[in-house]
This record gives structure tokens, C-alpha cells and sequence, in this order.
DNA sequence: CAGTGGTCTAGACCACTCT
DNA sequence: GAGTGGTCTAGACCACTGG
């Protein structure tokens, strides 16, 4: 543990009070620019606008692009509710049978902010067997539970999701069009029908600096 | 955006595969070894290295101690019901009043997991005006919304947490014996009584690597 | 083409901890 | 004292994007 204060952490503060001072949308001073402005290397520049950009505030584009000062107000509030009941996402990815015996079908999609920027990925994995012609009947316009319980006659027992911070894998990153180290949330559930039976097993990766997960408890009893 | 893939993330899956092979707690080759081993630079193992602390699956030692493999199963499941209606922390870390006019109380916790590590901090405010007292009265070993209840007749109304990704702050860090930049799950809410008055403002900070937040979603209908 | 961010190297010094 | 992780520097090359 170092006693002084890392060169890093002011030259984060110094770039912080800078970003607030700069409109949004607005291009941020190159990172060589402020190297030799705060007097650090660009190396450690660098690490203090990695902090920024993870928080959000900075946005680095490629090329003559340049770093950008985020736009406010990005955010999505997002209900877990609805993610897991009657989510309509505006792309989907990928939707075909998996597994090794082709036991598995997966259905994948994108989700979008209102601005059509990329937010999250939402996977999910049904057995084959109880879905027959899944693949061929499920229009992805509709909420997949809805689906199944329209199509299917599954009814739903109470789920337990559960919730935890990831690291975007290059993959979720290069669908995200964000970075592979990008803290995200993670949220999993496994669906069970009346019966108890596993339904449907699903995974969610949600960017942290763009979401916002709304919960609900209720009230009056304890 | 690069083409080729990237040194680090030969490294990381490497070291990855390194650390699965490797028990629990048993030290890690230092990273002068790795950078020598695998023919990379200090920095680039570095950078690999980060991610998997960052994932939780090492830790990283001051002095002599060295870089450790980290025991499985650390993590522990929070439930968000538990969290905001009668969580029993270990520790309180302060317990006072604050703001300019000495209008709110604040009474701050760090949570543990049962083998005493920290995985998070706990933070409340109260409006001093309407619990009066508060500070004298209030037994941190009680759930707070149990006390207000039963001390000051509350009923609540349905609470509505919202959840997202945080980087630690530096004060944080200290505190959950953590690094200042390790992202963490943030968790806040405002408790109002059955008129919709607020009556208490929290907010929870726990380490992503170590924890898992658990929720309830109802069956049934839909 | 010039300038950007992304990556990578080979050094260096420090505070710290174990033996 | 020896070795560790934490920090920092001054360079370098690359792929990419805008004028």
C-alpha cells in the first residue's frame, strides 16, 4: 500500500473537474495534449482516463474521433419485472439449436437504450425437447414468456434472479460496442413452471455506466 | 479498433488456465516470472493479471506475500429483501448527525460475509426533525426499518431499489480492504411511510467479486 | 496525410513483507 | 536483504479516421 497519494489520482480529479467543465458531446483534450499539460507521462494519463471512461463521463472513438465528453443522462432504468417477463428487444442475435446433441435451443438478443445505443445481451436456453418447432413458431417481437405460455401452457412459478458484476468478455464487447474490460451487471434467473420443472435458463449483461436495474419490494408487513 | 488480438488476451487465458490449476490460496508465480515465461513485458501481464483480480479470481498481496490464488466460493448471496428490511450488520462505522444544520442523522455500516471479510458498505439518513432522539435511542444491533417501526410506528410503503455499477472510491476501498477501482454493485433506495412521506434514504455499496444479490419475482399472472 | 487512441516494451524507483 | 506488487517514464509501432 503506498503512503503518498498515486500521480494518477490527481491527475483523475484535475480531469474530472476539466470534464465537467466541458460541454457534452464536446471532444476532450487529446491524451498527449494532456500529458504534457499536467506534466505526467501518457501512460499514467491514460490510467486516470480509464477510471472516467469506466464511470461513464469520457467516451474514447477511434481514429481522428478522439475522446468525447459523454452526454448526460444516458441511463436506462430497466425493471428486473419486465426483463424477465415481457422484455421486447429490438434485435436479436442469434436463435438456433445448441448443445451437443442439439438437446438445447438458444435465443439471444441484443437490448437498446431509447437512442439505439447497445445496452445489454440477453441469452437464453430452452430444452429442445419440451419446445418442439420452438425455433420455427417463436416470433422474437414477443416476450418469450409470454410466448410460452401462450403457445406452450406453461405456467410460471416465482423466480429468483440473482445479480452480480462482470467483466465484458470480447465477445459481449464487440456486440456492445463497448470495451472488454467494461464492468457490467450480470443478471441470472432460471424460470420453473407449477411444477418446479426448469422452463428456461437465462443470462443478461447489462452495461453498469448505462443501467439502471429497478426492483420492487412491498410494503406493510415487516 | 485493433484486428489482431491483443497480447493481454493470450495472457489472460493463459494465466487463466495457470490459476484453475493451481489450489486454493497457494501462491501465484510472481509477475517478473510470468512476464519472463510467457515472453511478455511486466506491463502486459500486468494488465492480464488486473482482470483477474478484478474477476476475483486472485488477489494480490502486499510485500513478500505475493500474488495468491483465490479460495472458490467467497462469494456470498445477499438478498435484497434482507438488505433493506432487517440486515444485521457486524460493525457500525459511524453514527451521527449530519448536514448543515444538523438536519439528518447518518448511520454508515460495513457488512461482512461469515468469514469476516468486508464486502460492503451500508449508509443511511434519517431527517432528524421527526426521529428525535434517534441517536440516543437506536441500537445498531437492531434492522432499522424494524426499529423505526416499532419505536417510532412507521408502516412503510412498497420500496422501489435501483441498481448499477460503481467504481470504489478511495475512502470505500480503505474501508472494504479493497483497491480504489474495483467495480462494485450500488444499491439504493428511499423508504416512504404509507402517506408517501420519505422517511429514510440508503445506500449500499458491495464488492462485486464477492457478492450476489439475490430478488423475487412473483409467478402466476403473466 | 496528420493525429488519434490502443498496445507494448524495457527500464526505473518505491514501500512493503517475509525470512 | 531479497523479492514482491504499485507506480511511473519515455519511448515505439499499429489501425484507424478525418480533412
Amino acid at each position: 500500500m503506498p503512503s503518498a497519494v498515486p500521480r494518477y489520482y490527481e491527475a483523475r480529479s484535475r480531469l474530472t473537474e476539466l470534464a465537467n467543465g466541458i460541454p457534452d458531446g464536446a471532444p476532450f483534450p487529446s491524451e498527449r495534449e494532456l500529458a504534457d499539460l499536467l506534466g505526467m507521462s501518457r501512460t499514467t494519463i491514460r490510467k486516470a482516463l480509464d477510471d472516467l471512461v469506466l464511470q461513464g463521463k469520457l467516451i474514447r472513438g477511434a481514429g481522428r474521433q478522439g475522446t468525447v465528453v459523454a452526454s448526460r443522462a444516458q441511463t436506462r432504468r430497466l425493471s428486473v419485472t419486465a426483463l424477465v417477463n415481457d422484455l421486447v428487444p429490438r434485435r436479436t442475435v442469434s436463435f438456433k439449436h445448441v448443445g451437443d446433441t442439439h438437446d438445447l435451443v438458444h435465443v439471444e438478443w441484443v437490448l437498446h437504450a431509447d437512442d439505439d445505443q447497445p445496452i445489454g445481451l440477453k441469452s437464453s436456453y430452452l430444452p429442445a425437447a419440451r419446445f418442439r418447432d420452438f425455433v420455427e413458431r417463436y416470433d422474437p417481437a414477443t416476450p418469450l414468456r409470454r410466448f410460452l405460455r401462450d403457445h406452450y401452457s406453461i405456467r410460471f412459478a416465482e423466480t429468483h434472479p440473482w445479480c452480480t458484476t462482470v467483466l465484458a468478455t470480447p465477445r459481449v464487447a464487440r456486440l456492445l460496442d463497448t470495451r472488454p474490460t467494461t464492468p457490467m451487471m450480470s443478471l441470472a434467473w432460471v424460470s420453473r413452471d407449477t411444477a418446479g420443472v426448469p422452463v428456461e435458463r437465462s443470462w443478461t449483461a447489462l452495461r453498469g455506466d448505462r443501467t439502471h436495474l429497478t426492483m420492487h419490494i412491498p410494503g406493510g408487513a415487516e
